[in-house]
DNA sequence: AATTATGACGAAACCGGTTACACAAGCATA
DNA sequence: TATGCTTGTGTAACCGGTTTCGTCATAATT
């Protein structure tokens, strides 16, 4: 069961440490009949050098840590995965910790990154609103992390690397599009603009179309709540006894557009309104439903976040970075298809 | 950006090293008043021990490796969130490396988990079928290890601990539910029985429930290709152009599931045929579509796992263990419902 | 009062690697 | 022949913790 080490090697190959490390590092040193042999003696006895050794000698780890709410939704799934392919890629160990959307857990998981001596940190942080004390906190256990740390899809205007969506703009967007379709009420059910600082960027994404298209806002139509299937469920369901005006709805996230999916489903009323969600909803083009969303392509901002932090690695003095994705609107149901 | 080291600390309480750690290691052993000074020394300091040092120094670590697939479908995502709440509660941390259920990817994550010393690996092989000479291969490298493995979801057969779904009958469980209800043609859409040991034994229940039911097998209802959406639609649209006679379809994994949909919905056939499916599919209750399927509690197979590993970790001689989970049956279409 | 036990702490070795520096041999240059 | 450069290798220190053992003062036992 025990590990065969360095000094293993060097004994049987009846050299020093130093020769097998080359060997290990910079086998041009080493003279070729030696290293084939002690190259030879490595393998015979299956030896793996002891990344804790190494990374303890020579002050740096290879290995990234990653803190995400959670890895049981498509969104984040994709966002991991774009993350792992660059890691694996630049040959970077990969070092997971959820921190279930509590803003407790993500300090524990920083943490752990700092006592784990990662080289960095991409980071989608629990905390969605700047609150006041907190934020002087995480500023100070940013900093005293130890390495850099790439703040990923929510904005929490500390003075980092930063990657998001411009989720105001998509949702303006959407709107737009919606009105183009000679919508005039629509409907938006999202989570709290006060508690969640996506929840105020697509709010404010929402009045901006309606002020763009020159329509007034109507506070009955708008529901903000919590970013979750059961509230968009009942807002819905509340939408459509109480108003009769209404021919769309925007839905602020994933979960959301299933609570309107299940409301209007159970109500038989699937084919009443027209509906703009935020990502893709699994399942609905094979059964050919309408389907149209603000689309994130959240595995390319892995991709580019993971970039990001190996780039700053590289260059920790060069100029904080803030990258501003642009969603773009799918449109599955065609033209015709679409109510009004 | 340099980290605080014990000797640091050390040196501004003016004790040894020794001293701190025993106040991080076993407080108790350190006069109170030391033991307040060093400690209020630490957090002002903002000192983290190293846990490289400390592994290195104790010869364990405190993560442990996991291997999956991917993680961009429900059945892994559930279980590696319920693989991560047990680690999380052990606090353990969690080293992951996917395979992309490729082999060769397979034994680099292996490698890596080696060189990254972890205490333990949860792994689910890409390898789905015991190919001879690999067999050989994986067994040498995972007694190389250094380190107890579990492995998961795939009885690979080797000697060592392993958790897994008793699919077999599962399936067989779905034939006579069928059969229960009046069927008695059912076409089984599958992945290889050739090559991925998954396929086979489903297979297997498949035929076994015939055979209970005292039912022939029709080969031309049998179709057995890839694990994937793309393979049962091709499949199902065949059959459903060919075949007359067949009155349900089962599916073989979750994918094929997904395929089948897409073309009865299609075909506008949704009504025509009873499906069981292995694993949930998304959406569907929602949609008010109806959905039966064989249910495997992947979050509670992780959890399991977890447990198997640290149990192995804590008693490293004990009785190799074989966990055989059995999956449900889950009829949300009520018998009323249901084709025949 | 002498002996033993206990408590609080430090010195130094160790974990498995890397690396600065020293050294010797071989060769080319002056 | 003396000098310098290159090549191949080894010695020893170091990374930041833990741990064994020893020391010394004080308390408990006889």
């Amino acid at each position: 069961m025990k590990n065969v080490t360095i000094s293993d090697i060097a004994q049987r190959a009846g050299v020093s440490k130093t020769t097998v490390s080359r060997v290990l590092n910079s086998p041009e040193k080493v003279e070729e009949g030696t290293r084939k042999k002690i190259e030879q003696i490595m393998k015979a006895a299956h030896y793996t050098p002891s990344a804790t050794a190494r990374n303890l000698s020579k002050q740096a780890s290879s290995t990234v840590g990653v803190i995400v709410p959670e890895l049981n939704n498509a969104f984040y799934g994709d966002l991991f995965m774009g993350i792992e392919e660059i890691l694996n890629k630049n040959n970077l160990s990969l070092l997971y910790c959820s921190n279930e959307d509590k803003v407790k857990k993500d300090f524990e998981a920083l943490d752990m990154m700092k006592t784990q001596r990662v080289k960095g940190v991409l980071y989608v942080p629990a905390m969605n609103y700047p609150a006041a004390g907190l934020m002087g906190k995480l500023q100070k256990k940013l900093e005293s992390l130890g390495c850099p740390a790439i703040c990923i899809d929510r904005d929490i205007r500390l003075h980092m690397d930063t990657i998001h969506f411009n989720d105001k703009k998509a949702v303006e967007t959407a709107v737009l599009s919606l009105v183009e379709a000679g919508h005039r009420d629509i409907a938006f059910i999202n989570g709290n603009e006060k508690k969640n600082i996506l929840a105020a960027e697509r709010y404010e994404g929402y009045r901006e179309g309606l002020r763009k298209a020159g329509l007034p806002e109507n506070e009955r139509l708008v529901y903000q709540g919590e970013f979750q299937k059961s509230y968009a469920y009942l807002a819905m369901k509340e939408l459509m006894e109480k108003e009769r005006s209404f021919t769309a709805v925007i839905t602020g996230n994933n979960s959301l557009g299933k609570g309107y999916l299940q409301a209007v489903y159970e109500a038989e009323k699937a084919d009443a309104y027209a509906h703009i969600g935020v990502d893709r909803i699994e399942m609905l083009d094979l059964l050919r439903i309408p389907n149209d969303y603000i689309l994130r392509d959240s595995y390319e901002m892995g991709k580019q976040a993971a970039e990001m932090l190996i780039s700053r690695i590289a260059f920790p003095e060069k100029k904080i970075q803030n990258i501003l994705l642009e969603p773009s609107l799918v449109l599955e149901s065609s033209e015709r298809d679409r109510k009004r």
